[in-house]
DNA sequence: CTGTTATTTACATAACAAGATATATAACAT
DNA sequence: ATGTTATATATCTTGTTATGTAAATAACAG
Protein backbone atom coordinates (compact mmCIF):
# COMPACT_ATOMS: atom_id res chain seq x y z
CA UNK A 1 0.00 0.00 0.00
CA UNK A 2 1.17 3.74 -0.59
CA UNK A 3 2.12 5.72 2.10
CA UNK A 4 1.37 9.53 2.16
CA UNK A 5 4.72 9.98 0.52
CA UNK A 6 4.08 8.34 -2.24
CA UNK A 7 0.63 9.68 -2.33
CA UNK A 8 1.60 13.49 -2.62
CA UNK A 9 4.75 12.36 -4.95
CA UNK A 10 1.60 11.24 -7.25
CA UNK A 11 -0.26 14.25 -7.37
CA UNK A 12 2.64 16.66 -7.97
CA UNK A 13 3.89 14.71 -10.86
CA UNK A 14 0.45 14.37 -12.25
CA UNK A 15 -0.22 17.73 -11.85
CA UNK A 16 3.12 18.65 -13.19
CA UNK A 17 2.25 18.44 -16.90
CA UNK A 18 0.71 21.18 -19.35
CA UNK A 19 -1.35 18.49 -21.07
CA UNK A 20 -2.91 17.20 -17.63
CA UNK A 21 -3.39 20.08 -16.27
CA UNK A 22 -5.29 21.34 -19.19
CA UNK A 23 -7.55 18.27 -18.73
CA UNK A 24 -8.40 19.42 -14.94
CA UNK A 25 -9.21 22.82 -16.59
CA UNK A 26 -11.34 21.28 -19.17
CA UNK A 27 -13.17 18.74 -16.82
CA UNK A 28 -13.91 21.69 -14.09
CA UNK A 29 -16.37 22.62 -16.21
CA UNK A 30 -17.97 19.33 -16.53
CA UNK A 31 -17.84 15.30 -17.60
CA UNK A 32 -16.19 14.59 -20.95
CA UNK A 33 -15.65 11.61 -22.95
CA UNK A 34 -12.05 10.73 -23.88
CA UNK A 35 -12.44 11.57 -27.29
CA UNK A 36 -13.94 15.10 -26.41
CA UNK A 37 -10.85 15.31 -23.93
CA UNK A 38 -8.09 14.51 -26.44
CA UNK A 39 -9.65 16.93 -29.88
CA UNK A 40 -7.66 20.14 -28.68
CA UNK A 41 -4.60 18.21 -28.12
CA UNK A 42 -2.31 17.29 -31.48
CA UNK A 43 -0.87 14.69 -29.67
CA UNK A 44 -1.49 10.94 -30.70
CA UNK A 45 -4.33 9.08 -28.85
CA UNK A 46 -2.92 6.03 -27.21
CA UNK A 47 -0.23 8.91 -25.86
CA UNK A 48 -3.21 11.26 -24.88
CA UNK A 49 -4.44 7.97 -22.54
CA UNK A 50 -1.21 8.02 -20.89
CA UNK A 51 -1.86 11.19 -19.23
CA UNK A 52 -5.46 9.97 -18.57
CA UNK A 53 -4.48 7.22 -16.75
CA UNK A 54 -1.84 9.10 -15.23
CA UNK A 55 -5.02 11.43 -13.54
CA UNK A 56 -6.84 8.83 -12.58
CA UNK A 57 -4.06 6.89 -10.45
CA UNK A 58 -3.34 9.83 -9.29
CA UNK A 59 -6.88 10.22 -8.06
CA UNK A 60 -7.55 13.78 -9.80
CA UNK A 61 -10.56 12.38 -12.22
CA UNK A 62 -12.30 9.20 -12.41
CA UNK A 63 -14.15 7.59 -15.46
CA UNK A 64 -17.04 5.32 -16.50
CA UNK A 65 -17.52 3.33 -19.25
CA UNK A 66 -20.95 2.92 -21.00
CA UNK A 67 -20.42 0.82 -23.94
CA UNK A 68 -17.77 1.54 -25.69
CA UNK A 69 -17.31 5.41 -24.47
CA UNK A 70 -15.53 6.03 -21.24
CA UNK A 71 -16.88 9.80 -19.73
CA UNK A 72 -13.76 11.27 -17.15
CA UNK A 73 -14.95 13.15 -13.93
CA UNK A 74 -12.77 15.21 -12.29
CA UNK A 75 -12.54 13.81 -8.55
CA UNK A 76 -14.48 16.05 -5.85
CA UNK A 77 -12.08 16.07 -3.76
CA UNK A 78 -9.18 16.17 -6.13
CA UNK A 79 -6.94 19.03 -4.99
CA UNK A 80 -8.16 18.06 -1.40
CA UNK A 81 -4.55 16.24 -0.03
CA UNK A 82 -2.53 19.00 -1.97
CA UNK A 83 -4.25 21.76 -0.28
CA UNK A 84 -3.79 19.96 3.09
CA UNK A 85 -0.34 19.63 2.18
CA UNK A 86 -0.20 23.15 1.57
CA UNK A 87 -2.08 24.32 4.41
CA UNK A 88 0.46 22.59 7.00
CA UNK A 89 3.23 24.22 5.63
CA UNK A 90 1.80 27.47 5.86
CA UNK A 91 0.97 26.80 9.13
CA UNK A 92 4.33 25.95 10.23
CA UNK A 93 5.99 28.92 8.46
CA UNK A 94 3.56 31.43 9.78
CA UNK A 95 4.19 29.80 13.68
CA UNK A 96 7.76 30.34 12.55
CA UNK A 97 7.83 34.00 11.79
CA UNK A 98 5.00 34.51 14.87
CA UNK A 99 8.01 32.85 16.85
CA UNK A 100 10.50 35.42 15.28
CA UNK A 101 8.31 38.39 15.72
CA UNK A 102 7.79 37.54 19.70
CA UNK A 103 11.62 37.41 20.01
CA UNK A 104 12.39 40.61 18.17
CA UNK A 105 9.94 42.24 20.76
CA UNK A 106 11.80 40.94 23.59
CA UNK A 107 15.17 41.75 22.30
CA UNK A 108 13.35 45.23 22.08
CA UNK A 109 12.32 45.05 25.74
CA UNK A 110 15.45 44.00 27.27
CA UNK B 1 11.72 34.30 -20.98
CA UNK B 2 9.02 31.75 -19.44
CA UNK B 3 5.10 31.82 -19.77
CA UNK B 4 3.04 31.37 -17.11
CA UNK B 5 2.80 27.54 -17.49
CA UNK B 6 6.48 26.40 -17.53
CA UNK B 7 6.55 28.22 -14.04
CA UNK B 8 3.91 25.75 -12.83
CA UNK B 9 5.14 22.46 -14.34
CA UNK B 10 8.70 23.69 -12.44
CA UNK B 11 6.75 24.18 -9.28
CA UNK B 12 4.59 21.18 -9.28
CA UNK B 13 7.76 18.84 -10.78
CA UNK B 14 9.99 20.40 -7.83
CA UNK B 15 7.91 19.41 -5.14
CA UNK B 16 6.86 16.23 -6.23
CA UNK B 17 10.00 14.79 -4.92
CA UNK B 18 10.52 13.31 -1.30
CA UNK B 19 13.86 15.01 -0.44
CA UNK B 20 12.56 18.38 -1.96
CA UNK B 21 9.82 18.05 0.07
CA UNK B 22 11.25 17.44 3.36
CA UNK B 23 13.89 20.31 2.67
CA UNK B 24 10.74 22.84 2.67
CA UNK B 25 9.34 21.34 5.88
CA UNK B 26 12.87 22.08 7.20
CA UNK B 27 12.79 25.70 5.87
CA UNK B 28 9.75 26.11 7.54
CA UNK B 29 11.19 26.50 10.98
CA UNK B 30 13.67 28.87 9.83
CA UNK B 31 16.94 28.75 7.17
CA UNK B 32 19.62 26.48 7.42
CA UNK B 33 22.83 26.23 5.58
CA UNK B 34 23.39 23.48 3.40
CA UNK B 35 25.58 20.97 5.17
CA UNK B 36 23.12 21.65 8.10
CA UNK B 37 19.98 20.91 5.40
CA UNK B 38 22.23 17.82 3.77
CA UNK B 39 23.00 15.80 7.27
CA UNK B 40 19.29 14.22 7.62
CA UNK B 41 20.11 12.01 4.16
CA UNK B 42 21.94 9.00 3.27
CA UNK B 43 22.53 10.61 -0.27
CA UNK B 44 25.76 12.03 -1.51
CA UNK B 45 26.64 15.58 -0.99
CA UNK B 46 26.46 16.59 -5.14
CA UNK B 47 22.84 15.15 -5.40
CA UNK B 48 21.81 16.76 -2.74
CA UNK B 49 23.04 20.10 -3.77
CA UNK B 50 20.91 19.25 -7.00
CA UNK B 51 17.48 19.15 -4.98
CA UNK B 52 18.56 22.90 -3.81
CA UNK B 53 19.49 24.15 -6.68
CA UNK B 54 16.19 22.86 -8.48
CA UNK B 55 14.14 24.08 -5.41
CA UNK B 56 15.87 27.52 -6.56
CA UNK B 57 14.87 27.39 -9.87
CA UNK B 58 11.42 26.56 -8.86
CA UNK B 59 11.79 29.75 -6.68
CA UNK B 60 10.75 27.50 -3.73
CA UNK B 61 14.07 28.81 -2.04
CA UNK B 62 16.55 30.93 -2.10
CA UNK B 63 20.08 31.11 -0.79
CA UNK B 64 23.18 33.37 0.28
CA UNK B 65 26.73 32.61 0.67
CA UNK B 66 28.73 34.39 3.49
CA UNK B 67 32.02 33.60 3.11
CA UNK B 68 32.43 29.74 2.27
CA UNK B 69 29.08 29.30 3.80
CA UNK B 70 25.57 29.01 1.85
CA UNK B 71 22.50 29.52 3.52
CA UNK B 72 19.17 28.76 2.22
CA UNK B 73 15.53 30.13 3.06
CA UNK B 74 11.99 29.59 2.25
CA UNK B 75 10.66 32.15 -0.34
CA UNK B 76 7.46 34.03 1.89
CA UNK B 77 5.96 33.44 -1.67
CA UNK B 78 6.84 29.84 -2.26
CA UNK B 79 3.37 28.31 -2.77
CA UNK B 80 1.67 31.39 -4.10
CA UNK B 81 1.73 30.43 -7.82
CA UNK B 82 0.00 27.07 -6.48
CA UNK B 83 -2.00 28.03 -4.17
CA UNK B 84 -3.96 30.83 -6.92
CA UNK B 85 -3.93 27.85 -9.86
CA UNK B 86 -5.51 25.60 -6.65
CA UNK B 87 -7.70 28.49 -5.77
CA UNK B 88 -8.46 29.21 -9.80
CA UNK B 89 -9.44 25.61 -10.53
CA UNK B 90 -11.59 25.35 -6.85
CA UNK B 91 -13.60 28.76 -8.20
CA UNK B 92 -14.78 27.12 -11.79
CA UNK B 93 -15.46 23.80 -10.15
CA UNK B 94 -17.90 25.68 -7.91
CA UNK B 95 -19.17 27.83 -10.34
CA UNK B 96 -20.19 24.38 -12.13
CA UNK B 97 -21.76 22.56 -8.97
CA UNK B 98 -24.13 25.48 -9.00
CA UNK B 99 -24.82 26.04 -12.58
CA UNK B 100 -25.64 22.06 -12.14
CA UNK B 101 -27.72 22.97 -8.94
CA UNK B 102 -29.79 25.31 -10.50
CA UNK B 103 -30.43 23.23 -13.93
CA UNK B 104 -31.54 20.42 -11.30
CA UNK B 105 -33.99 23.05 -9.22
CA UNK B 106 -35.29 24.10 -12.18
CA UNK B 107 -36.04 20.75 -13.52
CA UNK B 108 -38.05 20.25 -10.70
CA UNK B 109 -40.26 23.44 -11.19
CA UNK B 110 -41.28 22.32 -14.60
C1' DC C 1 51.77 28.90 3.20
C1' DT C 2 49.21 24.62 4.47
C1' DG C 3 45.67 21.94 5.83
C1' DT C 4 40.68 21.78 6.56
C1' DT C 5 35.96 22.84 5.73
C1' DA C 6 32.06 23.83 2.78
C1' DT C 7 30.59 23.65 -1.05
C1' DT C 8 30.82 23.25 -6.36
C1' DT C 9 31.80 21.32 -10.99
C1' DA C 10 32.34 17.77 -14.18
C1' DC C 11 31.31 13.81 -15.84
C1' DA C 12 28.90 8.82 -15.92
C1' DT C 13 24.91 5.88 -15.47
C1' DA C 14 20.52 3.91 -14.44
C1' DA C 15 15.65 4.63 -14.10
C1' DC C 16 11.76 6.99 -15.59
C1' DA C 17 8.60 9.84 -18.50
C1' DA C 18 6.65 11.63 -22.94
C1' DG C 19 5.80 10.79 -27.17
C1' DA C 20 5.20 7.83 -31.34
C1' DT C 21 3.43 3.73 -34.32
C1' DA C 22 1.27 -0.61 -34.89
C1' DT C 23 -1.97 -3.77 -33.42
C1' DA C 24 -6.00 -5.35 -30.59
C1' DT C 25 -10.53 -5.34 -28.55
C1' DA C 26 -15.18 -4.49 -28.05
C1' DA C 27 -19.58 -2.24 -28.91
C1' DC C 28 -22.57 -0.38 -32.27
C1' DA C 29 -24.81 0.27 -37.01
C1' DT C 30 -26.43 -1.97 -40.98
C1' DA D 1 -21.57 -11.23 -40.35
C1' DT D 2 -19.00 -6.97 -41.37
C1' DG D 3 -17.38 -2.47 -41.25
C1' DT D 4 -16.82 1.54 -38.20
C1' DT D 5 -16.08 3.90 -33.94
C1' DA D 6 -14.01 4.44 -29.44
C1' DT D 7 -10.85 3.17 -26.78
C1' DA D 8 -6.73 0.00 -25.12
C1' DT D 9 -2.36 -2.37 -25.07
C1' DA D 10 2.33 -3.28 -26.51
C1' DT D 11 6.59 -1.77 -27.75
C1' DC D 12 10.15 1.52 -29.02
C1' DT D 13 12.86 6.04 -29.13
C1' DT D 14 14.39 9.86 -26.95
C1' DG D 15 14.92 13.18 -23.43
C1' DT D 16 15.19 14.14 -18.51
C1' DT D 17 15.90 13.20 -13.61
C1' DA D 18 18.19 11.09 -9.65
C1' DT D 19 21.94 9.40 -8.21
C1' DG D 20 26.91 8.48 -7.84
C1' DT D 21 32.38 9.28 -7.84
C1' DA D 22 36.32 12.15 -8.55
C1' DA D 23 38.39 16.33 -8.73
C1' DA D 24 38.17 21.61 -8.09
C1' DT D 25 37.59 25.91 -5.75
C1' DA D 26 37.55 29.14 -2.20
C1' DA D 27 37.47 30.82 2.51
C1' DC D 28 39.16 30.24 7.06
C1' DA D 29 42.44 28.69 10.93
C1' DG D 30 46.92 28.48 12.50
Amino acid sequence: MPNYDDHIDNIFRTLADPTRRAVVDRLCEGPATVAELATPFQMALPSFLQHLSILEKGNIITSKKVGRVRTCYLRPDAFKMIEEWLSDRRTLWEKRLDALENYLDNQQLS
